[in-house]
DNA sequence: TATTATTTTGCAACATTATTGCAAATTTAA
DNA sequence: TTAAATTTGCAATAATGTTGCAAAATAATA
């Protein structure tokens, strides 16, 4: 499915920027933080819109969220099943030391915990930070 | 184990405001941003002194930094025995959705995922989002 | 205890990251 | 093709994080 399709398929307009960090997300192997994409529009398009296209994306499911252990967001690209505000997200996060790339492990689903008496749990998510294939 | 006594461990100077970061943080429950930590110090210490506390305390492992989804970094207290470099916090975190409340569930351990070929392990996280037990 | 050496703090300045309102431009619907 | 709705970019502002440096506080020494 091509970056235009996608839009049309979550009822977003077709624009230039949202088809750009769309193009971007697709190119990219792994998880991209807001200044990644950034760097990458090479000042095609305001901050600001890429802010706003980010927020667009997550809150339709195109993309989800990333948790890590700086300060920095991470968005990687959602699979196709995943519908707005519920996502399918639920393989482990790898986060390569060398190369600082994060991977979706798609293969790999998140083992269920068992919580203490009391708590909900709702969605779980997996950080497992190593050297990655490509840098052994 | 007493504020003071926890730095002269880690062998570090003991002062004002490692006292009182230290405090916060033994009488909050759960995890607590760099904000969080201001707005309860009420400006009594500057904020470049809280972030050069931080770092200072994550280095010696005094605290850890927790994940999360968003951008805000989360610090909670170690257990015991953790020292230098060499933290033990593989337990899994806990975040409520309702009270928004960060906590260390300490009696439940990371499981153990296997990884594609090629993949180097070293470290795993887990976040549990969830409705918490005082909220349910 | 007094003095010196070391460490820490607070201030100022600055850099980065994120948010909001609004008019102009673009896209979609008619 | 035109009108309505949405999106964009700019400006302004807020929040967050970093660095250098002199003053203050702490630790080490005599």
């Amino acid at each position: 499915m091509n970056a235009q399709d996608i839009l049309k398929k979550y009822q977003l307009s077709v624009t230039d920027s949202r088809l750009s960090v769309l193009q971007i997300f697709m190119q990219a192997g792994g998880a991209l933080s807001h200044s990644d994409i950034e760097s990458r529009l090479k000042g095609f398009h305001d901050r600001v819109t890429v802010y706003r296209t980010l927020q667009t994306f997550a809150e339709k499911g195109i993309i989800h969220q990333i948790p890590t252990i700086d300060n920095a967001v991470l968005y990687a690209l959602c699979k196709e099943d995943c519908t707005d505000g519920h996502h399918h997200d639920n393989h482990v996060h790898f986060l390569c030391t060398e190369c600082e790339i994060t991977t979706c492990l798609d293969e790999v689903v998140v083992p269920v915990v068992k919580l203490p008496r009391g708590f909900r749990q709702n969605d779980v998510k997996m950080i497992v930070t190593g050297v990655c294939k490509s840098c052994k």
